[in-house]
DNA sequence: TTAACGCTGTGAATTTTTTCACAGAAGTTT
DNA sequence: AAACTTCTGTGAAAAAATTCACAGCGTTAA
């Protein structure tokens, strides 16, 4: 961590794309890629790929593009999955469930290693996988587990608690999906992620495109 | 629609955000709100709030600030909620389970009409209230609705086959969990929504904050 | 009536993100 | 071994998004 020039959401985002789309790619029996190819795969622009790449420090080769699995294990080490990350989800309602199905045994680095709820009904109990513990034994467990990450699934009156309760405990970093502002210490990373909000958005958009189809049509 | 110069996807957001805001907020007695309030709810800068309300050609009062009902108004008939928006979903696993429970009677304007899937267990039955078909009848089932807008909860390798078949049927806009870039016409919109980089992304942020916790303490 | 206040609306400046466009590298063909 | 091709890496330009900063307005206070 000598000098790293800080790098944006934006460019995370897409390091996070461009290795998924490798990892996807990579039963073939391709060993390189070129920008441009790895740009279709994930619908951005070549220049964009090679800017993002430039901007961790990899470099390929200009006859051949670049070595897909160097460029896996960069953006990998990049990323920070050189260690396990631990992760915890409070509110095990049908999202938060469908969330430990979508995670468990999906992501070799980010695991899941607890999940809290108040109703008793979720509690001491295996749900896909991951243990459930009342949120009244959050701080010990997030605390043993040095649990980095949170991922809040509860309504919306608990989440600002819930958020409290997380970085006292040691979060860094918080995934919210209820539709609330939350408002944590500064060396806490939050990322909103309103459902709602996407779906307004598409609905939006698609709302524009229909219309302009009639008109054209 | 004489003359909209074109909203920006961060614009659309952003007004979402503040109609939600202020729907959590209409059960108080507040009649007007200043953008530094909304924008607090919010977690952006006031001058963004102005900015947005500015580009929809709403304006508030010097004094008074915004008043909040017309500005509710105003927002959901910008984003076209005067009339239902038709909504189906394609792919009842887990996700797609908590998706409906999330958006059924949820949203006034968005509703959700119908799911598919091809698994027997789930067809023909209704999962939180909504009708469950095979995805054979999707087409029919689609243009009956007149559905404008779709979400894939598939897995991977049915995505694009799904898009192709809802796009057909006359869906506009798309919003894709699936990790695949969807290829579709240009007067569809797509909005890819990748739980696992959205958590990549909060995974790495995390890991800084923490690195930067340890150094300065 | 006048002064003072705190807000909005908005040009202009700034910052961030994306794209352009091309020199130079590495291979291939002739 | 020279000419071609097609790529990367990257300054520089362009575009997009955000913030600054302030004139001017409506309100309240004196």
């Amino acid at each position: 961590m000598t000098e790293s020039t800080k790098i944006s959401k934006k460019v995370i985002e897409r390091l996070s794309e461009y290795r998924t789309a490798l990892d996807e790619q990579s039963a073939g029996e391709q060993r390189n890629i070129f920008s441009h190819e790895l740009a279709r795969l994930c619908g951005v622009t070549a220049a964009q790929v090679r800017r993002d790449l430039m901007s961790i420090g990899f470099s390929g080769s200009s006859a051949k593009g670049y070595d897909i699995n160097e460029l896996k294990q960069t953006v990998s080490d990049f990323l920070g999955f050189g260690e396990e990350r631990r992760v915890v989800l409070v509110g095990i309602g049908h999202l938060g469930r469908a969330l430990l199905d979508f995670f468990v045994n999906r992501h070799p680095k980010l695991v899941v290693c607890a999940g809290f709820d108040v109703n008793e009904m979720r509690i001491n109990r295996v749900i896909h996988g991951v243990r459930c513990y009342a949120v009244s034994e959050m701080e010990r467990v997030v605390a043993e587990n040095r649990a980095q990450v949170g991922i809040i699934t509860v309504p919306e009156s608990a989440a600002q608690e819930t958020a409290e309760r997380l970085v006292e405990a040691g979060v860094t970093g918080v995934l919210n999906f209820a539709p609330v502002q939350l408002r944590v210490p500064g060396h806490v990373f939050v990322e909103n992620l309103n459902i709602s909000t996407v779906l307004e958005k598409v609905a939006y958009f698609a709302g524009l495109n229909a219309d302009r189809e009639r008109v054209t049509k």
